[in-house]
DNA sequence: ACTCGTTTCAAACAAGTGTTTAAATAAAAC
DNA sequence: GTTTTATTTAAACACTTGTTTGAAACGAGT
C-alpha cells in the first residue's frame, strides 16, 4: 500500500487548480509541483489528466448527490404520508442547501463547487460531461419530485424554470473572489445563512411565478 | 487599405472558436486555417491573442451595451416625466430584450452571446476582465435604475439579486446546444418569443420576491 | 537475505503553443 | 515609373504540453 496519499495529495491539489485555473490552463508540471508529487505519478496513479479530473468529481460529487436524493426522498415520503403534495420549497431547499453547505465546510470543498459550478458551461464536451453524467440523474430526481409538487405548471415550463434555477445556483456557486460588479460602492459581504436565504427566496418566486 | 476583410474573417472565426471551444482551447493554427489567413496575421493585425479577444469582444459588446443603456435610460426618462417611479419590469426588459434578441440575428451572433456568456465564471483573470471592463459601466447604470424602482428594497439585496439575474441570463446565454438535463423525455424548443417571456417572468418574481 | 509487487523518479519523447523574422508581394503616393 | 507603405507569406524560434520509459527505491512476505 505505501502511503496512498499520493494519490490524493494529487486530488486535493487538482481539486484547487482545476477550480482557480481552469482544467486546461492547468499543467501537470504545477500540479505535481503543488502536490509535492513526481510528474509521472499522475499518469501512473490516475491514467491521465482526464481521468483525474473525473476522479476530482467524482470524490465529491457523489456523495453530495446522495445526500440531495435523501433528502429529497424524504421530503416525498413524508408529503406521501399525510396525504398532502409535496411543497415546491422543500424540495427546492433539499437540493439547495446540502451544496451550499458543503461549499462552505471547508476551502477544498468550496474550490470543488466552484468546479462544478462552471462545468455546466463548459465549452469543451468531454469536460462537461464528465460532470454532466453524474449530475443528471439527480435533476431528473429534482424534476420528477417538482411535477409531483406543482402538477398545474406545464413541464415545458418547469423544465425550462428548472434551467433558471440551475443557471442561478451555478454563478452562485462559482462566484468565489470576483463578481459581475466590479467596482461597486456596494460590497456583498453575505454570510452563509444569509445566501442561502436570499437564494431560496429568489428561485422559489421565479419557480412559482405566474405562468 | 486593401482587403482589409482579412481583419473581419479573423474576427468571425474568433468569434465563433472561442465561443465554441473556449478562448485557451483555441490555437492560432486552427483559426487562421478557418478564416483562411495567413498564421502570422493574428498577431499583424491584433498583436497578440489576447488583444484579439478583446477586439472579438469590443466589436459586438459596445454597440449592444449601447442600446442597453438607451432603453433604459428612455424608461427612466419616461418615469420621470409622469413623475412615477420607473417600472421594474420594463427596466429589466429593456436589459434583457435587446440582449436575447441580438442573440437571435444571426449564427455569429449567437456564438458572441454565448461567449460571453460564460465569460463571467471564466477563470482565468486576464480574460473574464476582457469582459468585465466592458460590461461593468452597464451594469451599474442597471443597478442604479433598479434602485429608484424598488427603493424599499434593501441595496444589499437589490445587489445580491441582481447578481442572481445575471446567472440565470449567463446560463441561458450559453446554452446554445446542450441543456443541463441530458437526456429527459422532454425536449425544450422554445422558440425565441417564449423564452423572452419565460426569462422575464422568473427574475422578475425574483427580484421583487418578498424579503 | 532474498524476492516480488508497488511506488517514485529523472529523463526523454513527440506534438503543439504563441510569437518573431525577413523576404516576397501588393497597393498607394508622389 | 519609381518610391514608399501596407500586407502576406513560409520558416524558424523558444517554450510548454501530456505521456512514456526504464531504472532506482521501497515495503512487506517467506
Amino acid at each position: 500500500m505505501a502511503q496512498c496519499d499520493t494519490k490524493t495529495r494529487i486530488l486535493d491539489g487538482a481539486e484547487q487548480l482545476f477550480a482557480r485555473e481552469g482544467f486546461h490552463n492547468t499543467s501537470l508540471r504545477v500540479l505535481t509541483n503543488l502536490a509535492e508529487a513526481n510528474l509521472a505519478s499522475v499518469n501512473y496513479h490516475f491514467g491521465s489528466k482526464e481521468s483525474l479530473l473525473q476522479a476530482v468529481i467524482e470524490r465529491r460529487l457523489l456523495p453530495l448527490n446522495k445526500i440531495r436524493e435523501e433528502k429529497i426522498r424524504k421530503v416525498l415520503a413524508l408529503a406521501e404520508k399525510n396525504s398532502i403534495l409535496p411543497g415546491a420549497e422543500d424540495l427546492l431547499r433539499a437540493f439547495i442547501e446540502p451544496t451550499l453547505e458543503f461549499r462552505n465546510s471547508s476551502p477544498g470543498a468550496r474550490d470543488f463547487i466552484s468546479l462544478i459550478g462552471r462545468s455546466l458551461s463548459e465549452p469543451d464536451e468531454t469536460v462537461r460531461n464528465c460532470f454532466l453524467d453524474l449530475a443528471s440523474p439527480i435533476l431528473q430526481v429534482l424534476f420528477k419530485a417538482l411535477h409531483q409538487a406543482l402538477p398545474q405548471l406545464p413541464p415545458e415550463i418547469l423544465i425550462t424554470r428548472l434551467q433558471f434555477i440551475m443557471g442561478t445556483m451555478s454563478h452562485v456557486m462559482c462566484m468565489g473572489n470576483h463578481s459581475a460588479f466590479n467596482n461597486p460602492e456596494l460590497p456583498l459581504p453575505l454570510d452563509h445563512n444569509t445566501l442561502v436565504d436570499q437564494l431560496m427566496k429568489f428561485v422559489l418566486a421565479g419557480l412559482e411565478a405566474p405562468k
